[in-house]
DNA sequence: CTGTTTGCGGCAAACGTTTTCTGGAGTATC
DNA sequence: GATACTCCAGAAAACGTTTGCCGCAAACAG
């Protein structure tokens, strides 16, 4: 069933059809009417590969993102598809899972479809791959570590303010000896962060020395308490790379009978739903995953639709802070040992929740 | 850059390029040869839409999910797309949000783009709307609840063995006081839950009077626990419709200073990825994601590139099963009640882990 | 050497739309 | 009443592929 079959059986040209199915103004409001009869009667759904073709336009967004499995992304895939259902789009999601194979596979795919526009959600990427899409002129948003040129928006990440409010949150907390657990060291994002949280310490004169390197998965906040625990000074706090981590390190507490937060505060990075569901509640720097695909999107958008594209405001900030939950505590007044302790008094939530400030 | 561009620089007509691309075998090496030459120099990709048009076969295949914030679907996502790639395919991805609006405008969308099939993975969907899809005779498959007939896929999901599992699992416990936190009851998956649970308690000859209705989400866990806390006979262990319900229900007995499993006994339902890194690891009744994509995709594939579909084979079967972590103990042996108490001796992990089977 | 077969490349139609251009009918102007 | 203008519908080209059909050349048989 096409354009014209419809055409014929409201005994009017395809082109009224078409432009009927358009809402182009000029046609007689009588005709548009029996073509719409038509239309519904038949159940008649354009021919969206046909209008690309003709229109130039495919109207699909390509979306690339590490891995769909990290809770991290499934919010922003949520609301960047309610986005785009909104503005008529479709959106061609691919995922990585941190493999160049994939990636360039990824890119390829999004050529062949004729995407509209790439958002780039992904931490690493290669750089000769985006080569690909700029030679194609297709608009591009970067998160993050997008190269500074034109015709591509970025997204930059203003990591400094959440983990700065952080770490000052556990000095004031009297915490001395703060460890920090890094994300993969390849990843320009993790780096930012692992510096950030340098910077912070430097700036109240702690001496940023604690850092141990995670995956950004809950495995390797097992792994780095392991490796902070074998210190003999160990630390009384450890904020994370981002949540999984902070969800690793204090699963692996939990295994080792380590309270938190009383034996060691633990901060988050990126404040995924979950946050506010583990046990305890996780203090972590929000990173709002729906104001970033909302800002990826608009810039996207505006790249696609705008006939002439305003190079002005191609940069886009988004800020980060800090959320207070029920992660972190005084630290230990005394010995500034976690060592496990067999049988010891459990607090109740109540008493440590109402002694913080 | 088309694939005329082509033609004329290697020399040959469209049609040979056309043939050479597709690897058809009657062309001469030697020209394939320079088509692919020139392919490659200028970085030549054919456009799919004017192909899918032709072909009539758009290469896409339609995954129509809740939500993809519920970590139940991301890794359902994900092997759909893995699979997806493998066998050149794209995958329209859209969720439905509980929102009929969106449940019809994601139909609508799959037929726009002319999909090649659609796996509807996702409880509760309008029947309306898959007559749609039926009129067109876009194969589909279904997830547990399909209507039988001809045309459509089906997954049935034995929920009956998994459940059964958990409820004696806990009785040999010697818990007797038993809740279920079904799901939203208009779903016909909650509901199989549910009636599962039933029939596994009174087959072992205990009433299943405890049922609290959730939501399957963590909140609807939380007010589950607290509406049980307020019965004066408290259950000594729950099992819930879905693992984000048991989340919630031990976040709220954190709250209410109820030990887990001490105290009380939790079992989720779909073996999430998470479940085993809260806190304590969560018992749960396995329903694998993973397989469940696998089996979803097959059955698609069969149905898109089977000629002549093999009627036979069109229902298909998940099982589950109960995987043991951390959730569960013994019944506490005195009064079974859970009231909280404050400074209680908290036993420590390695005790009341050497304590289980 | 001629006639038949085989192999392979090119022409052109087809896929389902949108849109430019054209032309006809109706209306306004003098 | 003739001319000019406006308005709107239809004819047809275009978008970038695939593929059925045809024809040419080479190979082969007689």
């Amino acid at each position: 069933m096409d354009i014209r079959e419809i055409a014929r059986r409201a005994k009017v040209s395809t082109a009224t059809v078409s432009r009927a199915i358009n809402r182009v103004p000029t046609v007689d409001p009588q005709l548009a009417k029996r073509v719409w009869k038509v239309v519904n009667e038949l159940g008649y759904y354009p021919n969206t590969q046909a209008r690309a073709l003709v229109l130039g336009r495919s109207r699909i967004l390509g979306l690339i993102v590490s891995e769909i499995t990290n809770p991290f992304f499934p919010e922003i895939v949520q609301t960047f598809e309610n986005l785009a259902v909104k503005n008529n789009y479709e959106i061609l999601l691919t995922s990585t899972v941190h493999d160049p194979k994939r990636m360039e596979s990824s890119v390829r795919r999004m050529i062949e479809r004729r995407v509209d526009g790439v958002a780039i959600l992904t931490f690493g990427m290669e750089e000769s791959l985006i080569e690909h899409l700029r030679f194609r002129k297709v608009p591009l948003v970067f998160i993050d570590v997008g190269p500074d040129v034109p015709g591509i928006a970025n997204i930059r990440i203003d990591y400094q303010n959440g983990i700065r409010q952080a770490v000052q949150h556990l000095a004031a907390f009297r915490h001395s000896r703060i460890a920090f657990v890094t994300g993969p060291l390849h990843l320009k994002s993790a780096l930012a962060r692992r510096d950030a949280f340098k910077t912070s310490m430097l700036e109240i004169g702690l001496s940023p020395e604690l850092i141990v390197v995670g995956d950004h998965r809950m495995e390797g906040g097992m792994q780095a308490l392991l490796q902070l625990n074998r210190l003999s000074e160990r630390p009384t706090a450890v904020v994370c790379s981002n949540d999984m981590t902070a969800i690793g390190v204090m699963r692996e507490a939990y295994e080792q009978n380590i309270e938190i937060p009383d034996d060691l505060s633990v901060i988050g990075f990126d404040d995924i739903r979950l946050a506010e569901f583990t046990i305890p509640p996780l203090t972590t720097v929000q990173m709002s995953q729906h104001e970033l695909a909302k800002i990826a999107f608009q810039a996207l958008l505006n790249e696609v639709e705008d006939e002439a594209p305003s190079h002005e405001h191609r940069n886009y900030e988004l800020t980060t802070s800090l959320v207070l939950r029920r992660s972190t505590a005084l630290a230990p007044e005394r010995h500034p040992t976690v060592a496990p302790k067999e049988n010891r008094i459990r607090r109740s939530n109540k008493t440590s929740s109402a002694s913080r400030p």
